[in-house]
DNA sequence: AGGTTTGTTCTATAAAGTAGAATAAATAAG
DNA sequence: CTTATTTATTCTACTTTATAGAACAAACCT
């Protein structure tokens, strides 16, 4: 029954990784997030948050192969689980239903796409 | 720049007080967070949550007066500040911003009021 | 081989969240 | 007026998440 929901970090990663769609890995999730909310998560929060989400099963992760680029170490790419998908729409749905609940909140036909 | 973003029991409750109103304190919270999302949190942890809020100026407290019921202690009410309406409108912003850039996720006019 | 670039792992700490027992204050009952 | 009952907050200990950045690894270039 308990225990199911995203951390906000948890979340917010989640999120940028399906933004990012084939090129979603540790460095580029942090820069993401720095353009997105000019916030500046280290790159060990990234790692660390990524592992453990791995380990509950909502994503998953492959090294990719050599690159045409400069130099580097083999990045590691993560993929949504269909259980990562499932928490970020609970999560979704949870805040859509209580911001629809507070007039100063709710959505508006501005808000959508 | 960084560090101004809420956690997720913190953005929960902050949800849940605006939308109890006038009837927001420890044991109603708690309630609501049970009735809205079948998570048991405990009291301790929704008071624990709700003094780190009111140190950081995201809401203020007052006790209430002796009431009409039964007995028991006087009530303390909790009432959001500008400062932490302020925080919940840079939250929404932040994921209506990426929903809206994951077509799985993006808001429709089925998810307004 | 040595240097440079790109990237992940590792280790330590702080903050947020969890849990429930202890305590307090108000009213009712005897 | 003393004790029991109800409603509620405080307190204390612990676990999980999040923060931070140094250490390490692997690929390419010269």
């Amino acid at each position: 029954m308990s225990k199911d929901h995203l951390g906000e970090l948890e979340e917010l990663i989640l999120l940028v990784i399906l933004k990012l769609e084939e090129q979603a890995y540790g460095l580029a999730i942090q820069k993401e997030i720095q353009s997105e909310t000019s916030r500046n998560v280290t790159i060990g929060a990234v790692h660390g948050t990524v592992n453990r989400l791995e380990s509950k099963g909502l994503l998953e992760s492959a090294f990719g192969g050599a690159t045409e680029e400069r130099g580097g170490r083999r990045k590691r790419f993560l993929k949504i689980t269909s259980a990562g998908m499932e928490a970020l729409r609970q999560s979704k749905e949870l805040r859509l239903g209580l911001w629809n609940q507070i007039p100063s909140l709710a959505i508006t036909k501005d808000d959508t796409q």
